[in-house]
DNA sequence: TATTGTTATACTCTATAACTATA
DNA sequence: TATAGTTATAGAGTATAACAATA
């Protein structure tokens, strides 16, 4: 017999699926994001376009390539989001001045005034989605995927 | 100012991301799940597939509809997935004998002789997948991931 | 008339290859 | 010849409506 984690009490009573960390994780990306599509939607916004405009305000002059990787996406799928962005006033892509091949990318100042409140209602979607933990409970849980992510901090 | 976690000290100097619980549980959701897309390649299975084997096999006599509901898939997709699986010879539908119009789902001796194998792969791609984080911590974030979900335990 | 499972269909997401314009 | 961005296209995954058989 196997267990995802040797260090949990392996009851043969406990379902499998109660000890894979895979699948409790799923599930509770689904209901995280799922929020957060809900409380974005008022803003014609999905999860990775929000993510785009924070990226941007924290690095402003970025190139596509480079904001591709950021968002896990590839190329092509880019220029879709970064299109309806600038549809949106959002940002705007800036010819670069030494390669004229690449864009800068900047939010514009409709974009920079909208952003903050963007993530005030993610941070409140963020805690709704987790209400069942408590706010130490939360930092554990943000510390432990962090490391598992290997972030560092 | 707003961070998703007030409990976490809001350090203006901290990216809004690195703070964000849902944004550390999409990427490590990803990770964990596209290590399982390849540990479970070999067997031509998906994980979602794998899921409805295991909970056959615990669950042996249950509905399309109920299945559906586990798996939080809508009713048309399980039918492509059972079929899959009936193709394989992993899993059978038996028609209901009180009401003709449902099925019973059981694994078959292939499916059940297999299901062991798989969950065996399935524990190993989770342990290996979460590597970085010890098995005390691996058993916490278990832990507050069911909490999160709303799990009994 | 309602329900189980199925089919048909469309919509989104994602991945790849080929194209353009610069370098 | 290589690179940044774009276009075109096709493959998954997912959702909805309509249908057949049974209750």
């Amino acid at each position: 017999m196997s267990s995802p984690n040797d260090a949990v009490p392996r009851d043969n009573a406990t379902p499998w699926l109660d000890t894979a960390v895979g699948y409790a994780l799923r599930r509770a990306q689904m209901k995280m994001f799922q929020h957060l599509v809900d409380s974005l939607a008022s803003y014609d916004l999905r999860p990775a376009q929000f993510t785009a405009l924070v990226i941007l305000e924290q690095e402003p002059g970025l190139m596509q390539a480079d904001l591709a990787r950021r968002l896990a996406i590839e190329p092509p799928q880019l220029v879709l989001l970064l299109n309806k962005l600038e549809r949106q006033g959002l940002a705007e892509r800036v010819r670069g001045t030494q390669d004229r091949r690449a864009y800068a990318l900047h939010l514009t100042d409709q974009g920079r005034a909208l952003v903050g409140e963007l993530k005030e209602r993610a941070a409140a979607s963020d805690r709704a989605a987790s209400a069942s933990l408590d706010d130490a409970e939360r930092a554990e849980l943000l510390r432990l995927l962090r490391k598992l992510n290997g972030d560092l901090g």
